[in-house]
DNA sequence: TTGAAAGCGCTAACAG
DNA sequence: CTGTTAGCGCTTTCAA
């Protein structure tokens, strides 16, 4: 089929493995002699248009250069900012000579034989670990990372600090004068650690100001609009899980004739692009996600690099911050 | 390291030929005898945790069982309708037991290396194959498959309708009384075919009501909303190229106190899902995304199994529909 | 159906 | 620095 190392050997009169170092890079050319048959043997390879045939050397060394995107929710994985950590990873592994594989996690075994096959040198688990593939990972001592995970302390992981950046928002929110203050979380939010501690962000910020907090935990649209709208407890602002309750939200207000932010203020989570270009411009808590892309990258080739696991994981926390805009403003009395 | 399938030869007391024959269901187990060698191998290499090492299996076939995504475009890709159509890409790849790796194309060559280096068993191009690969992947006879491009007629590919969709969006329009229509295409979108069958279908639409077109092409949102607002032949409906000139114009025009679709009509294209949820809800083109991808595995899988590529390649074509909400309706008099 | 044996193309350990 | 020599683990003839 394509060129060998062993047909330039043979035309180039030196052995298979001159060859391979050479084209390797190898050699460091210091006597003239290694020097001419190094450029000769390149101009060969490149005369008969050599490639290295990465399956052979896959095998041979025990490495593909892959990297595995191990992830449970086909939404989740391409939403919003998600699809910044997923580029900003597959460019600094690109850059270091890895690629990455999609390895959707699911019923079927297909990537039992991906994980277990070694078809890949490591991964980069999204979201959430499956316990079936903490389990099946660990006889093989494959390295993981956790990104947006901290099920487990015992792997590296990078993870956004959502307890400040719901802090925040809520703190945010009390400064303008509000005090009936709501946590929305819609019903298709997956299980997830960052539903705990954004709710304990908020809840922290709601005891300093010595305000209750009022909860719409995986509740639909419907219902969480109807709490504010004619709720007991009827709240003036409310901090959105991520942007698509901000979505969902100013857009039922919207039909129910409710102003924003006059009546009712909405902080988004996340930053997704198109939110600040909404009516009105979305204040949302934004972070870094591209960082989170390329920490990941760097933990995982340190973990294929490092083959002693002895050492205690890094756990590497991007710190949000809230970008106010538009959909925020002053408490109004909605009492009356 | 792991188990091989000669450590379970010898303790099945078989050949290693037929441990690996037996494992693959290469055997058809007709005879009492071999039915029972049959069972016990499988039993021992459950026992012993075998699992087939895809590396060897990738050398010694030749094949990776994977297919390289193929993009130059880090934004494209991820955005809206596409994770659709790349999910379900890696599901029907999956299904088939192939696995999709990313391959950027930039200005580095890492894309070579796996490309050219016998990393993947076929490529989907997804919106637009640089030359530089066509002409690398030409002398390899690596199977490629075009997605949302046309630019290459000897290969397979999926593409849109997008005359009939740009068509049915300015017909639409016509038929509720607007006279002046414009095409507005954002000076972000990169050169891609869609753009010019899409104008193609608004032109041919006008033509036949006898009416001209009015084209704000590769211009800011700035620029196009100058024209709607104060330009010389103030258009009451706008056709966008996708939705995010529809998402950029109803913000600027929500700015300038423009009401949509009293005063202006706006059509977007793509159907992303946040669109629904616009104020008011937007009217889009939209088509079946996951299709594509389908359509896509379907496709260089055949290519990888038929190696002969004398038939003409298939030209598969996806039709959209319009999905009428809110920003459109009824033309207003804007003469005043 | 089974076994023996020869690769697949590269890497790596060891002499020279 | 270079050549020799074994592998890496599986697939695939070819005989038996």
């Amino acid at each position: 089929m394509s060129v060998t190392i062993y047909e330039i050997a043979e035309r180039a009169g030196v052995s298979s493995s001159t060859v391979a170092r050479i084209l390797r890079g190898d050699v460091r050319e210091s006597h003239a002699r290694s020097a001419a048959t190094a450029r000769r043997v390149r101009a060969l390879a490149s005369e008969m248009g050599y490639r290295a045939n990465l399956r052979a050397r896959a095998f041979s060394r025990g490495r593909t250069h892959s990297i595995g995107l191990l992830y449970t929710d086909d939404a989740w994985i391409f939403e919003g900012v998600n699809q910044h950590v997923v580029n900003s990873l597959v460019r600094s592994l690109q850059s270091e000579g890895y690629h990455l594989v999609f390895c959707p996690i699911d019923d079927g075994n297909a990537w039992e034989e991906i994980v277990l096959g070694g078809q890949i040198d490591g991964g980069v688990v999204f979201q959430s670990l499956p316990p079936k593939v903490a389990l099946a990972v660990q006889e093989r001592r494959l390295p993981l990372v956790l990104l947006g995970d901290n099920s487990d302390p015992s792997l590296p992981q990078v993870v956004v600090d959502d307890f400040a950046g719901a802090y925040a928002a809520t703190k945010h929110l009390i400064g303008l004068g509000h005090r009936r203050v709501m946590l929305f979380v819609h019903e298709t939010v997956k299980p997830h650690c960052s539903i705990t501690e954004r709710q304990s962000g908020y809840r922290a910020a709601l005891a300093e100001a010595g305000l209750a907090p009022c909860e719409a935990m995986l509740v639909s649209e419907g219902e969480a609009t109807d709490a504010i709208v004619r709720g007991p407890e009827r709240p003036t602002g409310v901090i959105c899980y991520s942007d698509l309750e901000s979505t969902l939200l100013m857009h039922a207000l919207w039909q129910f004739g409710i102003s924003v932010p006059s009546e009712v203020s909405i902080v988004g989570f996340n930053d997704v692009f198109s939110t600040r270009f909404m009516t009105p411009p979305l204040t949302t808590v934004g972070f870094d996600a591209a960082k989170i892309g390329a920490l990941g990258a760097q933990l995982v080739l340190q973990g294929i690099e490092t083959s002693d696991r002895a050492q205690a994981p890094e756990l590497l926390t991007v710190k949000p911050k809230l970008i106010v805009r538009g959909s925020t403003g002053p408490a109004a009395s909605r009492d009356g």
